[in-house]
DNA sequence: TTTTGACATTAGAGCGCTCTAATGTGCAAC
DNA sequence: GTTGCACATTAGAGCGCTCTAATGTCAAAA
């Protein structure tokens, strides 16, 4: 727009000094006398002058920015995994730069794209929708850590909740109570989804029950739970006596369409979510669930991402952190046997 | 990390053309012979080669590039903002960068700073928590929407709710009910909230009613609104008939406080939330809102921009879109008068 | 044959910065 | 007075791209 921006040059111009001294001052460089700083300093704000990143991270081949993917705004266990690699990432000093694909595949591609256009010092994917072999191309150029189920990669990093653990905690929960007719409605085919619905199966045979029919809800949405329960009550399927759905917003929807029913939970059915969520805590949902430490897997993300920026350690890191179960109201033992 | 990246230069080199015939092929200029284009798009995947942005930007000084900044990622209001925004700029065929500044002063200004500095060609400010005359000084440079209180700059264009006709409608609705006794729970100081809350007080008094004590929240959270609701409780101050909350965050957090105890809800108090969120359609809650054209506020400012962006037009424009009442269950006639 | 002009391609400068190596400067040590 | 050395400052190349203006190429027109 308009008359182009001042430049360093304009502030070496004003302040009497050379380009490359207010370069120094504006990197906080130490070996700049005091007098100098408070010339150049007092010139560019008189200018209103403010470095140009682009052109500095051109010529530094640094930008002191890390770039997190995220797969859907909506989402409020995102939001939290975000706020704990946000914090991180500035008391390290680092920019940080989100883009979404808003689930959609296509603007997913575009929004790596664009992270790593903008030549970010590495990247954070937050459960991206697509595999991870895509990814592993760009890693061996970039750091990329991955919010998402482990891989044998050294390029790729990964930080993430252990499926099994929370699979046990609400199988063992429920079986507890007396239930073995446990349904699982999950997330779709995201590599998420796929990863909960394994560790709900591999479970169920531990304890020798039936992991039953596949039931979807297609995406960790409430509208999601909504459909799949639908699908479930006008099926000809014996209703299951507890349901484990794959995340907060898909119980939600479960819960939301039974209050259409005359189902009753806990009484007639009991149901699981997982995320503990703002919404499972609320007294009207209630929800048991499963706390994944979110703020920790967002910090440990960007642990992990500048340990490898600044290492350039070769050897892939994979760490599972173990979740645990949150008990409310939705959960309880079965009506009849 | 390590060897470094492939250039046009390598790319040149491999399809025996010059530099800046691959810089066209990949802008996808027309004026390219259908043979250097297959045969440079071949050798560019053969070595992996992708742009980068930040050259590409600076040489050319267009980024094609809209930095977003988000107030608060929890706030699922903005995530659908986000939803009508991003997909707008996808469609126009820009990249878009978000930033937040999780609702702390310091990396706002942070943040905002790096979408400066990145040079996007526009910023879009979702409910910034800080005054817009900071902002001014970048608008002269840098074209900026802010999804804000219309102000009477001439630099930054804004698009807005009709918060008059909100509070309207809001205690319309509840007058019409009986309601007589209408407390507004703010949002704090920002400045959406001080908007709300004056928009409130006018309505209020148009209908010849007192507003009241001012009880605030102080944030757009469940947990301001249970406090919020605490204080209420505690006072000395006579319970009102009806709660107008700023919005369904808050309204979920007294709703969550008040099942705590013997008063419900629509019998003993009707209650109003704002931005007609996912949580106020569920069942559980079904909440009585307000709805904002939030996708087309989205969409609206994407245009706005880039609008601006293109023309250059030197005049602000100011859009507030009307929103609509959404009546549920938790708003109904007064127990006793 | 020469001319013309449309189209395809390229050389080379320059975007705003950082970085290396070189150059000034001033003061303690000899 | 010279040497040495720490410290402050600067010149100038270069990051990977775009953009303008110039150049090459070839078929149709003269």
């Amino acid at each position: 727009m308009g008359s182009s921006l001042p430049t360093m040059e304009d502030v070496a111009n004003r302040a009497g000094v050379s380009r490359a001294l207010v370069s120094l001052v504006m990197r906080d460089s130490p070996k700049v006398s005091d007098g100098s700083r408070a010339a150049v300093l007092a010139a560019a704000s008189a200018i209103g002058y403010r470095p140009n990143l682009i052109a500095r991270n051109l010529a530094s081949h640094r930008t002191m920015t890390i770039g997190v993917f995220l797969d859907d705004l909506h989402n409020p266990y995102y939001a939290e995994i975000a706020d704990g690699l946000l914090a991180t990432a500035y008391g390290h000093g680092y920019h940080t730069l989100i883009t979404t694909g808003r689930r959609h595949p296509n603007e997913q591609q575009r929004a790596i794209e664009t992270l790593f256009g903008m030549q970010t010092d590495g990247l954070i994917l937050l459960s991206p929708r697509f595999p991870l072999t895509i990814i592993e191309s760009l890693a061996v150029n970039l750091p990329v850590v991955a919010v998402a189920e482990p891989l044998k990669s050294d390029h790729i990093d990964t930080v993430s909740n252990d499926e099994r653990v929370g699979a046990r905690l609400i199988i063992d929960h429920l079986v507890g109570l007396g239930h073995r007719r446990i349904l699982h409605i999950d997330g779709g085919e995201g590599p998420a989804a796929t990863m909960r619905l394994r560790a709900f199966r591999r479970v169920m045979k531990m304890h020798g029950l039936d992991p039953g029919p596949r039931i979807s809800a297609e995406e960790f949405t409430e509208a999601g739970g909504e459909r799949a329960t639908d699908r479930l009550l006008k099926s000809a399927e014996p209703m299951p006596s507890a349901i484990f759905a794959a995340n907060d917003l898909i119980a939600a929807g479960v819960l939301d369409r039974l209050d259409d029913t005359k189902i009753r939970v806990p009484r007639d059915l009991s149901l699981v979510g997982y995320d503990n969520t703002a919404l499972a805590t609320m007294r009207r949902m209630s929800l048991t669930t499963i706390d994944q430490q979110r703020v920790a897997i967002g910090s440990l993300a960007v642990e992990t991402l500048i340990d490898r920026i600044t290492t350039g350690r070769p050897a892939g890191q994979h760490h599972v952190l173990a979740p645990s179960l949150v008990v409310r109201k939705t959960t309880a033992a079965p009506r009849s046997k």
